[in-house]
RNA sequence: GGGAGAUUAGCUCAGCUGGUAGAGCAGCGGACUCUUAAUCCGUUUGUCGCGAGUUCGAUCCUCGCAUCUCCUACCA
């Protein structure tokens, strides 16, 4: 299908494109080569000799070869000045046909006066500072290798457009810096944690995405068509019963980073596919959790900022001091004060209380439920630094174990940093009879209208009857967890293609 | 789902109380051998998001629709 944005400055550039063809069939050439490899960097030139004076440089003469875009361009007559930008960076042409080696000199500087800013150039020469000092390449060799048909934003501004930069993330990753560090340091996150998890024995490996129940959270599913077996299927919401059906089988140490699916709403905070970190570890609980996923999440930081002591949207973020631990009721006493711990402990009180706040909560939540709903309310979104809040309700975890102290409550936490939730984690259930009376309850819940209660999932009991060792178990949202560590106050910033609708 | 705002040249943006639209960049032509968003001279480009309505006349006022952004709700 042609483009149907057409316009002058693309017709041009055809017409360009349509000259360069007839000349490369003259020439016995072709339009878009594929013969020349770079041998050198924008950075690393810089890097290993933007030190030097140029009385010291020219002289050793240094022969360089470099490809990229071109994103700058100077005509002077007879001389010009060009900027490339590659993967790493940019640097400056030096061009003048006075320096070229071949002997059809005048024709090549003449047709590279006619080249424009985004085609991608390929350039020989040698190092040596400009009068004002930056280091550039007096080219010796000049070629165009792709000819670009479409004008980049403008060279200043650059792009503005906050939907075209999610639409057309190419152009944005061209013309943006920060877009291209946000990430590079998604994947120095992601690459931190994996050397993490493999340096502390874990085994990565992948589940389905594709689900015949779905399970491991309580969300709203995506749902599809398998036409072979002629059965509806699921976008996996979680890969958790898969994992630790894994850690039934002897992998006592397993993670796996990966994509989750849930037909929900959308938001600065919320992406119909987000990634997650989950990770479960045989004869560890939820204590052992809590240390790990902090050491983690530090290590993280430090290895895309090279501090733990961040700025989140013009607010210090201290992940290197020890995470704060505080129970939901703990957290209500300490962000809002205004309750007494005799009406927290109220559960007609919490209802009232709750729907003030415009939430109805259902009409079998008990009171751990209702002192998490108010927890939700008042405190959540103040808990800047990161906190772990613990003592969940059993109710509203189907698939934690329980306190051996107190059968209301189970071993389980969430971690809050600059108000988000960002990881989950819990001592697992590996009582297979305890867990099929939970799913029995879920079930019971979905039935009175709880959309996102859970299903009752046959083979998952059936595994946990062969006998789970004890086991600890996390989620990390890494969307999340990249949105603070690169200051991103959108989830869309930290996704590169992220859900839109489509063009009209 | 609810609320607020945005949409003008390829890009970045102006456009007064309603009288059929401008700048800079990019493009095209020219000058220029150390520029840095190069500069200088000349010059092309518009379904003013889409569709109705009010009006002698709508980029501007009214209504509807589309998309995006932000807030809010469900949620991680």
């Amino acid at each position: 299908m042609p483009a149907v944005d057409e316009n002058h400055v693309i017709a041009e550039r055809r017409e360009k494109l349509k000259a360069i063809r007839e000349n490369a069939k003259l020439n016995g050439g072709v339009a878009f080569p594929n013969d020349f490899k770079p041998e050198h960097q924008a950075v690393a030139l810089h890097a290993e000799f933007g030190g030097f004076e140029n009385e010291v440089l020219q002289p050793r003469a240094v022969h360089v070869s470099i490809a990229g875009r071109m994103m700058l361009k100077r005509v002077m007559g007879k001389a010009s000045f060009a900027t490339v930008q590659d993967s790493t960076g940019r640097i400056q042409l030096f061009v003048s046909k006075d320096n070229f080696t071949d002997e059809n000199s005048e024709a090549i500087y003449e047709s590279f006066k006619h080249w424009d800013l985004g085609d991608i150039i390929a350039a020989k020469g040698v190092l040596f500072k400009t009068k004002t000092g930056e280091l550039s390449v007096k080219v010796s060799e000049l070629r165009l290798l792709t000819k670009s048909l479409r004008p980049l934003p403008e060279k200043f501004h650059g792009l503005q457009d906050q939907e075209v930069k999610y639409r057309q993330r190419y152009v944005d990753l061209m013309m943006s810096e920060e877009t291209r560090a946000t990430f590079i340091a998604r994947s120095k996150v992601v690459s931190a944690i994996r050397s993490f998890m493999l340096d502390n024995q874990f085994l990565e490996v992948e589940t389905p995405m594709l689900h015949p129940i779905p399970g491991g959270a309580s969300a709203k599913p995506f749902i599809t068509h398998h036409n072979a077996l002629d059965m509806q299927m699921y976008m996996r919401i979680a890969p958790e019963l898969y994992l630790k059906r894994l850690v039934v089988g002897g992998f006592e140490r397993v993670f796996e980073v990966n994509r989750n699916f849930r037909n929900e709403g959308l938001s600065v905070r919320h992406n119909p596919e987000f990634t997650m970190m989950e990770f479960y570890a045989a004869y560890t609980d939820y204590l052992w959790l809590m240390d790990f996923t902090e050491r983690c999440i530090r290590a993280a930081a430090i290895a895309a900022c090279g501090t733990a002591v961040l700025q989140y949207q013009g607010r210090e973020l201290d992940l290197s001091k020890p995470f704060q631990r505080l129970t939901i009721v703990g957290a209500i006493q300490k962000y809002a004060p205004q309750y007494t711990l005799e009406q927290l402990n109220d559960a007609d009180f919490l209802r009232a209380e709750i729907l003030k706040f415009g939430t109805k909560p259902f009409d079998h939540a008990g009171l751990g439920a209702l002192q998490l709903a108010l927890f939700e309310e008042t405190a959540e979104s103040q808990l800047w630094e990161p906190t772990y809040i613990i003592d969940y309700p059993v109710e509203v975890s189907p698939l934690a174990r329980a306190s051996d102290a107190n059968p209301e409550i189970t071993e389980r936490f969430e971690l809050f940093v600059t108000g988000r939730e960002i990881a989950n984690g819990f001592s697992e259930l590996n009582d297979a009879e305890d867990q099929a009376a939970r799913f029995h309850a879920q079930v019971k819940a979905k039935e009175a209208g709880d959309h996102e209660a859970m299903y009752y999932d046959a083979d998952f009991i059936r595994a946990l009857e062969y006998g789970m060792p004890p086991t600890g178990g996390c989620g990390i949202g890494i969307d999340r967890l990249v949105m603070m560590i690169t200051d991103s106050a959108s989830i869309r910033d930290v996704i590169l293609f992220p859900h839109m609708r489509p063009e009209a």
